[in-house]
DNA sequence: CGAGCGCTTGATTGAGTTCAAAAATCGTGG
DNA sequence: CCACGATTTTTGAACTCAATCAAGCGCTCG
């Protein structure tokens, strides 16, 4: 039996209904759970000492959302994780993976090109948020993730690239005069 | 056997002596080569649009390094991989960890905690090129690797750090100050 | 239908950049 | 081991991009 991804061993979980808004992890949570997105969208973030928020992750359909570090080196956790549509998640937990000793060849070469595939976004991140503007790294995220740009509120888009909604907005108009 | 890393297997692979300045990897360069730092220090980085670079990766004694994306799915390189010091290294390719299918459980478990760890420190690295000040990275940075801050060159960490050397050497002279 | 939230716009401020030049440090050959 | 050229770090001054503060508009959802 082949399996598409390390995720569809799942499908059979129970799903969870999350209204908008719902938080489903906060700062300081002990949980093992992390969180499959079957419809709708999750977010995680955190806030610094001045208590903005600075938006880490989106995750929409298909996306795992979780805080890894809290869940791999069981720490409590640092992020938010909340709802920002009405979604259908399904909870999964670490030991639902069998503390990844016991995945099968085949699961653990898929573990490890999702993580990797993870890294790579990471990094195209990393070097954007060094070397980028504000325009171009907008014009990057809406050709990346198109779909998410409109469904998204553009203040968390703003956070999620490092700026504030007003910069953003401007930087919008600029564009939109551009053409 | 028990193996401590992943790497471990690699000990008796053949090391080789790199000058400092030397250069292992260029964008463009098609490669299935990782490096090994046994001895000295490596270092990536990209250079953006208008010819600025900024450094993506330091890797002392016992790190790591490459260009993951072009390593994983056969790409052009992005990376300039250069060494700051006299260095020993181990050159490894993709094809001797038997394209990672055919790892042993063992070893597959611990390259999936590698991964882990390495997204952790990016993680770390983007909430922090999000949220913090040039001052509070710099602190982090030298809190969080208080031997590489004294080997490596100011201008390079504060390529790091996304931050101008001059920038850098106002924001040390602050912290000086203020002691 | 009104209160609150999200987006926009304007005015001002400020952290960090840029450009320039001096001071300090490094490294290499004699 | 010293000296000299190159590179790195520091310092100063002007500037710039984005942040902050503030106010107004328009939705929507309760």
């Amino acid at each position: 039996m082949k399996r598409s991804t390390v995720y569809d061993q799942f499908k059979s979980f129970p799903s969870r209904s999350i209204k908008k808004g719902e938080y489903l992890l906060r700062p300081g949570d002990l949980t093992k759970n992390f969180f499959y997105v079957e419809k709708g969208c999750l977010r995680s973030y955190v806030t610094d000492s001045k208590g903005k928020e600075h938006v880490y992750q989106f995750a929409p359909e298909d996306w795992v959302i979780s805080d890894e570090e809290a869940l791999m080196e069981n720490k409590p956790a640092i992020l938010y994780i909340d709802a920002i549509e009405d979604s259908e998640i399904k909870v999964l937990s670490n030991p639902d993976l069998n503390e990844w000793t016991n995945l099968d060849k085949d699961a653990a070469s898929q573990m490890i090109q999702q993580l990797q595939k993870k890294i790579n976004t990471f990094r195209r991140r990393i070097i954007q948020l060094l070397s980028a503007s504000a325009e171009q790294r907008y014009s990057t995220f809406i050709k990346t993730y198109p779909n998410l740009a409109q469904r998204i509120p553009q203040k968390m888009i703003a956070s999620y690239l490092g700026i504030t909604p007003e910069s953003l907005s401007r930087v919008r108009k600029e564009l939109s005069e551009k053409k």
